[in-house]
DNA sequence: CCGTGATTAGATAGATCGCTCTACTGAGCG
DNA sequence: CGCTCAGTAGAGCGATCTATCTAATCACGG
């Protein structure tokens, strides 16, 4: 019971991050919804708004990486692993009125000239997304420059095609993006 | 003199919304940087804040798709303007510090689940981008069904680019699409 | 010169924003 | 029991938000 609070603030913040943006979201909305009182979120976050929006951040992008370490992990084979990875997310689309793609991504664009703390933050995942990647394609048998290359084309193309496919309510974008990562990864291995 | 305050205020939203997103940006910051008074925005966008975006969306996107066709046009080889568009995303990118990117992805990913007007316009300008390129890869020799699937791919991959290039403050992202979708377009057109 | 409709100008309303403040509750411990 | 303090609870502050309102100003035809 007692991080309790915390957590659940931290869950709704996630969600409501995702879909509606920094800016959009209010404190207030953040807390009717996780059922907390005003007092309690400035005892666990003193900096305020942009604390929780740091630390949200953080926590989602932590386990949204995880998640892609499960489709991709080491017993799978890569190509096939990414793209069940973008299949799930297309799944996922469908099933949340295209509400749920990336975590961070819609915050990322909105404080990346605004905001240097959050912007910060941000950073910090997508780096440690594209390092986790690295070293699973590099384990792969892709020498590094090339792993890291794909990986950012990788998680580009699965970016950008959460912002065509939430606007264009089709999931479409996301299953070609998914095609054309599993396909420069095989190209890759067959020189490798 | 007529239009000119309309102009004015369309383009100064224009600059904010893509750098601080729809919610982000209150309409006293439009007004003043336009030097506009506030009555002139409610006589020129009867709709308010909501109409001002739509029409911004819009107008922001047929800009840029415009801008986009003159880096691909018909008298460029397809691939060679498609790397000079990546390129010189990546300049303004430098040259803005990180600001200047997609005109309407801040506010697609923004209002996809909470403004279906809004939505409905970053929607329009998108698959009027989608079929100007169809168009553009069709002329250049590919059939029609795989460059519709180009050109969603090179599309998803810029806009990825741009949120992880800003987030980044590193223009590899947008270098690195620019070559994947290049790359793709130079293969495609030795099938055809 | 006046009259008219388009446009500019800005005060102000009413709601909501992030945040601070004080008061209360309850678990752990001597 | 009584003390302590982390955490809960929410009233209320000043600022800011979008939007409405009336008045001033402009160009221009008669």
């Amino acid at each position: 019971m007692a991080g309790d609070t915390k957590e659940r603030i931290l869950d709704r913040s996630g969600e409501l991050f995702r879909r509606q943006g920094y800016a959009g979201t209010g404190i207030k909305q953040i807390l009717a919804e996780a059922g907390a009182p005003f007092g309690s979120l400035y005892h666990h976050f003193p900096g305020g708004k942009t604390e929780l929006g740091a630390e949200t951040i953080r926590r989602s992008g932590a386990l949204y990486g995880r998640l892609l370490g499960e489709f991709v992990g080491p017993e799978v084979e890569l190509a096939t692993g990414v793209r069940a990875f973008f299949a799930g997310a297309a799944e996922t689309l469908r099933e949340t009125g295209y509400a749920d793609a990336c975590p961070i991504a819609t915050v990322a664009l909105e404080v990346s000239s605004s905001d240097e703390e959050l912007r910060g933050a941000c950073a910090d995942v997508f780096e440690a997304w594209i390092e986790a990647g690295v070293a699973r394609f590099a384990m792969a048998g892709i020498g590094r420059d090339r792993a890291r290359e794909l990986v950012i084309q990788m998680l580009a193309g699965l970016e950008g095609a959460f912002v065509l496919s939430r606007a264009l309510r089709d999931t479409e974008p996301v299953e070609l993006a998914g095609e054309a990562a599993a396909a420069a990864i095989e190209a890759a291995l067959r020189e490798a």
